[in-house]
DNA sequence: TTTAGATAGTGTTAAATATACACTAAGTAA
DNA sequence: TTACTTAGTGTATATTTAACACTATCTAAA
């Protein structure tokens, strides 16, 4: 089966490792003939061409499985990138005649965010290197993807703001404090402990269970999990159209 | 300069009416060559391919435009169709052939919804017969055109409860009356008047004017309009993922 | 010019929510 | 047993929401 040369999926793929945001980047490496400096070696966010037969959002599914082997990820098509000139610079075009590409050709890319905790997987080497960076500290990325990685990371937050997907950056069973730090890491800010705690407790998706922390060298801390089955049962609409 | 065969641009366009959603749609129709009864007439949403050096906002901004004879419109991508078997349907691939687009070729198209008010506007022929319904009303379109409406409206209700996008719809200068009547007919609710306007009364954006409607046989109201200045100004961060 | 009709515009009370703030509880490790 | 670390909790005030009904002002028609 063949991969269609013009349609393309880019994963911005978001892991939170209880301390801080992390984007999954794949580095692009080209060699010299010789084999001594290489040509290129940068990084880009995970992505690739579709197959013909393939939906858009099977292909995001597919490379991210293929880097975390976890299936039923938390993806979100939130963009797609198409502008002319988006892989017209030297480099790219270096890249895209070394893999074989049309360099001419205008290729579109629809743009996935995923969100997953960290310890659930053990990245391996995958005939590339795959690494975690802070979403913080991330340098310059091959193709366009430092603006698609800015878009992911506006339409990420502001999902955030008004639906309950912060829990799919933790483990399936996490402590109300680390429900918390996940979103003070994630806006750059602090909330107060006690409110906090009192806004989750309206929450009936956020179940508590007969469980506590274990393993650590201080009062373990009741754990809880996300009920999404309760969410979608309880949501209401609401208005917040207001400063 | 050349259509793009493979990346198109629908656009959704919304015009209110001070009584209504509508969506603009356009005719499809093709004729037998003995020109009798036509061999499919339906109706579809406003699109076109992209040309080789334009940008889909671009694009989608001429779309509207040519529709309209409107420009700086309320415009946004709110999602991206590609689904392999998305044009396969017996009556697009007619079409597709009798227009001299490769049948079988996988059409990418982006979506974009436009918000405006009708008042603003007078549609004009422009060659194929274009007329706004009523977007209750829609029946079945072409190609994958309803499923986009239905991704378009999704998109466009859940923006409106987060961000003040609700003027879009009205004329420059509107009433709270007006303002009100827009929130309720596209939620299908009501709210109660004076806390309407409670409300309305802390978004310092909602600014009113020196100026009273016209032309009507009762107390006129007072004018307000929108400024997304000051609401760049003003907006806060804040949280509502709660029930 | 008076009157009927239509929509504009306004205030209060009770309940819920948000905010600000500091100490005790329960575990581990030395 | 003590020191250390994080968990967990309550109260008072301010703000916001929700529920609810009447008067004001204009036009048009009698």
């Amino acid at each position: 089966m063949e991969l269609n040369p013009y349609i393309s999926v880019d994963c911005v793929v978001f892991g939170y490792d209880s301390e801080k945001l992390n984007v999954l980047l794949v580095n692009r490496i080209l060699s010299d003939s010789d084999d001594t400096l290489p040509l290129l070696s940068d990084y880009t966010l995970t992505g690739n061409h579709v197959y013909e037969n393939e939906t858009v959002e099977a292909a995001a599914n597919r490379i991210v499985f293929d880097l975390t082997g976890l299936e039923n990820i938390y993806l979100e098509q939130f963009k797609t990138f198409a502008d002319p000139d988006r892989l017209t610079n030297a480099k790219d075009q270096l890249w895209l005649q070394s893999i074989g590409r049309d360099p001419e050709l205008r290729v579109v890319s629809i743009g996935f965010f995923a969100l997953l905790s960290t310890s659930d997987i053990t990245l391996e080497w995958k005939g590339r290197e795959v690494k975690w960076v802070p979403a913080k500290e991330v340098g310059a990325l091959g193709f366009d993807h430092n603006h698609i990685l800015e878009e992911a990371l506006k339409a990420m937050r502001n999902k955030m703001k008004h639906e309950p997907i912060g829990f799919e950056l933790l483990p399936h069973k996490f402590t109300l404090t680390q429900l918390q730090t996940v979103y003070e890491r994630i806006f750059d800010t602090t909330f107060d402990k006690r409110n906090f705690r009192k806004k989750v407790n309206r929450m009936k998706y956020v179940v508590p269970l007969n469980e506590k922390q274990t393993g650590v060298s201080h009062k373990p801390a009741q754990l809880y999990m996300f009920s999404r089955d309760v969410y979608e049962k309880t949501k209401t609409e609401q208005f917040d159209f207001i400063v």
